[in-house]
RNA sequence: GGUUCCGUAGCUCAGCUGGAUAGAGCAACGCCCUUCUAAGGCGUGGGUCAUGGGUUCGAAUCCCGUCGGAAUCACCA
């Protein structure tokens, strides 16, 4: 049990023997006691004084009074106002330390057998474009979840759906092949996705000044984007595709083969993973036939001009298309498709999509759909909806080129990163290979945790040369911190001092200290309510508090210089934990941490 | 217009299952490297928590209205 969970059993003993009130659970209200005040813990008084008809503080001072008498835990008090504060007894905090210490999978819940199937999507990228920092986002986000739910005991299946047919690739593939000149990414040196991405642009720019033409010559704009020999041409393009014709087949192919490669290669740079990969182009027949069932079991029904359509007005909401009247498929029913193979791949529990803001009204639908198709998780899918990323100086629009590149940021972050150690000396003595695994740290450290750590719901302005600042709430900072505490580890171990746990569970510690080893026992309840809210951003502004706190420490005291052996031995075993726990918390965000910087 | 989300320091963000004097970082200024890594620490200044009401012992937090901003309401994906 915990100390909270223990502390408001005894304060329920207390009011029940001295004033014979039966509190409830939410009326024994127990938080941590605020900085300026002394204690640990505080007890809110208020929702007893009626019961004691006494002032709060008389009131207060009897609970303490008790409290104090009956058990060995609290080794002071104080009353302000309402609020009782306990001073926690310094031998718990010391055995506490010692469990913590021991502990090397502290704050996780194993996964048994027994664990439900948590199946996560997120990426989804077009294939028609590289990816860029709205892309990072959800990577960054979707990856984080995960490992936060597996360590939350979840099974948990990491998904991405490729939308890889439709008329976009299709605009990427005529302009290749009518401008292209045989490019490859062998032939240019460039990455995949990036080639298919500039011929995406140079569908773009041909087919606006084709409107421009069509326009000069008086035809109206509407009319001059329909009728452009290059929107033609691809959508005759996309019909091909349909048809399975061979040539256009194969050119599809190996386009998006040149893509995934590319798309590999930015994956295995932000550390992100898959374990299934679905792809559009085999699951949106499917969806198909779903629909079609969901007609004969009359949940969905067809107009006269054969289109379907899905009734949500009794939800509150509109008429959904389904199919089109060409019986060709839209967005949900590809979206549909791909929930009935998952559900047959895996038996899943829980489905969630990491998915941006602008679908909420999509994913709502979804839910209300595949429950209608008698799919058990369709209500109780989650869609993990996030912000927007913005710039400082406004939306990304890739049409005005202020779309902020994937790979190039990622590459900018790591330079800089090995800019800045060089310019203060930090890896001097480190072998290039080193400087090199330290800069990639470091670099993506800053860039992942300056993403995580706000709050996924709200919209981000994604400011790159603050973020490239090392100061302040960063990832940096907290790398740095790990790096020095190991540095003194290694310093101990280097003058034969052992310290494998604290022997001497009556020591004097300071305040500070025990308030550092209170703040690593909340680690658990960080990581279960960081799952159950789907919030990195808790796990990230934790650990930040976690160091900065222990920064303040350090400063305070010099640890391999201190005399007192038994004091020497618990600092390095709180500098151990620590470190452990901003490894064990990093980790959860895919952040890694390095030995030194 | 309907729906959903957001509005906290000059800027970027915490805090939101109601509790004490609303916190960090950045930016500005002033200190601290004969001390385990100064990518650091300490200090100073900076707020009608958008706004008006309600609920109560107590509201940044919960409820309603108003004002601002965003997303969405496609036979686009």
């Amino acid at each position: 049990m915990n100390l909270e969970a223990t502390l408001t059993q005894l304060v329920a003993e207390a009011v029940k023997s001295l004033y014979g009130f039966e509190a409830g659970v939410n009326q024994i209200q127990i938080q941590k006691t605020k900085k300026e005040f002394d204690g640990d813990l505080t007890v809110v008084i208020f929702p007893f004084v009626k019961a004691a008809r006494k002032s709060p503080e008389q009131t207060g001072q009897e609970i303490g009074e008790f409290l104090q008498k009956n058990n060995s835990l609290i080794a002071n008090f104080n009353v302000i106002k309402g609020f009782l504060n306990l001073s926690i007894s310094k031998s718990y905090w010391l055995d506490t330390l010692n469990q913590i210490h021991e502990d090397a999978e502290f704050g996780k819940t194993p996964v048994t057998d027994n664990s439900e199937l948590m199946m996560i999507e997120y990426s989804s990228p077009n294939t028609n474009k590289p990816l860029h920092l709205g892309h990072i986002r959800n990577n960054l986000l979707g990856f984080s979840i995960a490992e936060i739910q597996k360590a939350n005991g979840w099974k948990v299946v990491k998904t991405n759906i490729v939308n890889d047919r439709g008329i976009h690739i299709c605009k990427s593939m005529l302009a290749w092949k009518l401008f292209g000149n045989g490019e490859t990414p062998e032939s240019t040196g460039m990455k995949g996705d990036h080639l298919v991405g500039k011929y995406y642009v140079v569908f773009d720019k041909a087919y606006k000044a084709e409107i421009k033409e069509l326009m000069e010559k008086g035809m109206s704009e509407e009319d001059a984007k329909k009728s452009a020999p290059l929107i033609l041409e691809a959508q005759k393009m996309l019909l091909g595709w349909e048809n399975n014709d061979p040539e256009i087949r194969q050119l599809w192919e190996t386009m998006n083969g040149w893509v995934y490669a590319g798309f590999d290669e930015t994956y295995k740079q932000m550390g992100v993973d898959f374990d299934k990969i679905y792809y559009e182009s085999e699951t949106y027949l499917t969806g198909k036939s779903e629909v079609e069932r969901g007609v004969e079991e009359k949940a969905f029904y067809q107009r006269d001009d054969k289109s379907v359509w899905a009734d949500l007005t009794g939800e509150g909401l509109d008429e959904k298309l389904l199919l089109r009247a060409d019986g060709t498929s839209v967005y949900m029913t590809q979206d549909i498709g791909t929930a009935k193979l998952r559900y047959n791949d895996y038996p899943i529990n829980k489905m969630v999509y990491v998915v941006g803001n602008e679908q909420n009204y999509h994913f709502q639908v979804l839910s209300l759909l595949l429950d209608k198709l008698g799919f058990e998780w369709g209500k109780s899918l989650v869609h993990f909806s996030y912000g927007m990323v913005e710039l400082p100086e406004g939306k990304m629009k890739s049409r005005e080129g202020t779309v902020v590149d994937a790979d190039d940021l990622m590459a900018e972050m790591i330079e800089t990163a090995r800019e800045t150690s060089q310019e203060l000396g930090k890896l001097d003595n480190c072998t290039p290979e080193e400087i090199e695994k330290i800069a990639r740290m470091v670099g993506l450290g800053s860039l992942k945790y300056f993403i995580l750590k706000v709050d996924p719901r709200k919209n981000m302005t994604f400011n790159p040369k603050e973020s490239i600042d090392f100061n302040g709430n960063t990832g940096p900072f907290i790398q740095y911190t790990h790096a020095r505490i190991k540095s003194v580890l290694r310093k101990a171990a280097e003058s034969g001092i052992e310290f494998g746990k604290v022997a001497n569970t009556s020591l004097e510690i300071s305040e500070k200290e025990s308030y550092l080893v209170q703040l690593l026992t909340e680690y658990p309840a960080v990581v279960r309510q960081a799952g159950e809210e789907f919030s990195p951003a808790l796990i990230a502004n934790y650990i930040y508090d976690l160091v900065k706190e222990y920064n303040q420490f350090y400063h305070d005291f010099s640890i391999l210089k201190e005399e007192n052996e038994e004091l020497k031995r618990f600092r390095l075993v709180l500098s151990e934990t620590i470190a452990k726990i901003i490894k064990l918390g990093m980790g959860l965000l895919g952040i890694d941490v390095p030995e030194r910087m």
